[in-house]
DNA sequence: CCGAGTGTGTACTAAATAGGACACATGACA
DNA sequence: TGTCATGTGTCCTATTTAGTACACACTCGG
């Protein structure tokens, strides 16, 4: 299990070979948080950082903040205001989903996307 | 916004007209908590329980879990660990179906459980 | 009258969360 | 050789979470 700060530190690193910009320090200003918290963050010396943090870690890093919050621990604030807005039905079709394959849930997703409700 | 306490309160106490084991004290005892706690929770003192404790409040109660939890401000871990193992694709379905009428996400939800993956 | 049961007020707390401050050693490079 | 910039080690801290402990006042049946 790879954890969160190792992918994190992966990804700075291929950045920083193309863009001296991807320091540690640099990143971590640009995030708003100490080098020192990063430094330990990229170690895995500490817990993930909060959801903020972890999305501004993403967008500085080019990456999907949902996928990187995932890798932290948690899901999205605003998802979870969505499925608790109808918990029933959100709860029903996530779990419904849990063992579904990939495509078939894209299926799902395209075939709302396109929905004609 | 009538809160997560407020509800507690009602639906015991329609309980408790019938059945009078539903006391704040003894429903706080089956649930395992102090009196004192629920009373607070109850009135909205203080914040609402955690996720193990807003689920065996809404079994003892006889109510359904997950939207207990909604009330408290929270989504089932168990859900939350679904969406994180394939975010990006439970991340696009959720927003999707943010702005669905209830009875599209139904039809989603029997359309997979009939499925034929 | 009293004892059991009821709800509540006050005070306290252990653990987790989410970091900040600052000093230090190292290496690059001008 | 001095001076940056880099990553890291150590120590500290404010806030939130999730409750417990205990005493108190009221009420109702026997």
């Amino acid at each position: 299990m790879t954890h969160f700060g190792a992918v994190v530190r992966n990804r700075r690193e291929r950045m920083h070979l193309e863009d001296r910009r991807f320091s540690l320090r640099q990143v971590a200003q640009r995030v708003g948080i100490e080098p020192a918290y990063l430094s330990k963050i990229e170690r895995g010396d500490v817990a993930p950082p909060s959801e903020a943090t972890t999305i501004r870690l993403a967008r500085e890093l080019g990456e999907d903040p949902d996928v990187f919050l995932a890798m932290a621990g948690k899901v999205s604030s605003d998802l979870q205001e969505i499925v608790r807005k109808r918990p029933r039905l959100f709860a029903d079709l996530i779990r419904q989903l849990k063992a579904a394959p990939d495509d078939a849930i894209l299926r799902v997703v395209r075939e709302v996307r396109d929905g004609d409700w």
